[in-house]
DNA sequence: CACTAAAGGACAATAATTATCCTTTTAGTT
DNA sequence: AACTAAAAGGATAATTATTGTCCTTTAGTG
């Protein structure tokens, strides 16, 4: 039993093969669109409503499997969850990467700020990537 | 002339009443969604349409007199454009606030990691509000 | 292998956004 | 103030994005 397999049970989700290449379309792209996905997904399974594709992908944020990251001026990508992070996204080429930031002085500056309890960062910076520049 | 007048002139955008009214509810509301601009400027225009909230919406984005500000599992709100800020947004009541920190640091960080020329950056927060807690 | 709940696929329905087309208004210009 | 051209508004059709329904198939369990 592979990884992804565990990963669903353990969230009561059926092992599907579906599940399972959507999972790993995202471990290999990375930050991928909905409609990219389709794209992917398309080519191994030839008849896969993109009803699976939505019903899928919202029951796998819904259990943290996965997540969306907003992007600024553009559709929204999808990544598997692993540690925080922040992206970079090109506004070039759209390319979107991940980078690891240390935001905690960040976080107790809005904290005295606001007065909220801040429990979760999303950070999405914006510029040209070294292709493009 | 008022001060959104010129500001629309500036962008060569005719100052109707509708426009001024949208500029006058997002410096009132300070970030609004389009369904809740919506709902106010019918109080004030009775048969607005809809598709000018959009139309004008998107005209004011393009010419960056207002920005979409993207919030995590919530739709989006509108502000008109001020000095670079960051947001936090209540889990519980989805009160966005604004938060003013320094992410000097934190561009330098992430320009060295990816060698990307970073011009931008939208930090989102997430918690709970001092009232919902 | 048999059974049952979950999931997939086709497609209808809804929601969100944009386009079209005609009328009205704005921002000048006489 | 009346005249004009371009822009904008409103009604509504069209498109796009997302969700729901319903029936068939499949995964997981014994
Ligand atoms: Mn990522
Ligand atoms: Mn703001
Ligand atoms: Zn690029
Ligand atoms: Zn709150």
């Amino acid at each position: 039993m592979n990884n992804y397999t565990r990963i669903l049970r353990e969230h009561n989700l059926k092992a599907t093969p579906q599940r399972l290449a959507m999972a790993n379309v995202l471990h290999v792209d990375g930050h991928i669109s909905i409609e990219s996905l389709y794209a992917v997904m398309i080519e191994k399974f030839t008849s896969i409503s993109l009803a699976t594709i939505y019903k899928n992908i919202n029951l796998m944020v819904e259990n943290s499997f996965i997540q969306e990251v907003k992007i600024p001026h553009a559709k929204s990508v999808y990544e598997l969850t692993k540690d925080t992070h922040s992206h970079i996204v090109c506004e070039k080429c759209g390319k979107v990467n991940d980078v690891s930031l240390d935001l905690s002085t960040i976080i107790d500056n809005a904290t005295k700020q606001s007065n909220f309890k801040i429990d979760k960062t999303d950070l999405v910076l914006s510029g040209v990537c070294k292709g493009c520049q």
